[in-house]
DNA sequence: AACATTTGGTTTATAATATAAACCTTTCTA
DNA sequence: TAGAAAGGTTTATATTATAAACCAAATGTT
């Protein structure tokens, strides 16, 4: 009963990132940056940090045009992701 | 889609605190410390920050014996923590 | 009776986090 | 070719969470 809440998905901004990513193959900072409506510098620190917990795998593609970066779950990612809601379960009435 | 998190519930020990509260008609510090393991100065102060906010209902009692500080949900309360579980639903896969 | 300990907290200092502002580089556009 | 926009990153600041230190009253100990 009451479970921990893993702090790197207990964040507002890091925990709809990981959520777009999880129903999509992979997903550029742009896209994310409009739907979460997060700032630039805010998106670029969440993503590091997600990126730095192994959680999501990030490649910065630098082909003669504009950079992007592209951003998708690691499978400890989705695990993780799969136990922060289950151990969500433990405070909500689901 | 996305909706905003509360960020008065939004942290794990006042999410606990409140989870607890809305399960019972009242508790008190004693339960509420044992039960989410907080040090009493966590709790305090967190047990604070939901009063202030009119989310939950502190008496403080002193009869004689020892101090004993109870809480239970006030109406508002409850609606926020109904909003945030429905928040939470359009970032999870519940 | 007197002193130490425990109970039930609160206050305050510190560590961690989130957030935005300022900045940089490359590419468009007029 | 100057200026604006796109796509970010870095750094400074505000907020938050957390624990350590503290306090008063009740209880236990000699």
């Amino acid at each position: 009963m009451l479970a921990e809440l893993d702090p790197l998905l207990h964040s507002q901004l890091r925990l709809a990132v990981v959520s777009l990513l999880m129903g999509v193959d992979e997903a550029d900072f742009v896209f994310l940056r409009e739907k979460t409506q997060a700032t630039a510098g805010n998106l670029s620190v969440q993503i590091d940090k997600l990126s730095q917990a192994g959680y999501i795998e990030v490649l910065k593609l630098q082909s003669g045009k504009r950079p992007r970066t592209i951003c998708r779950m690691t499978d400890e990612g989705r695990t993780a992701f799969v136990a922060y809601v289950e151990a969500l379960k433990s405070y909500l009435p689901l």
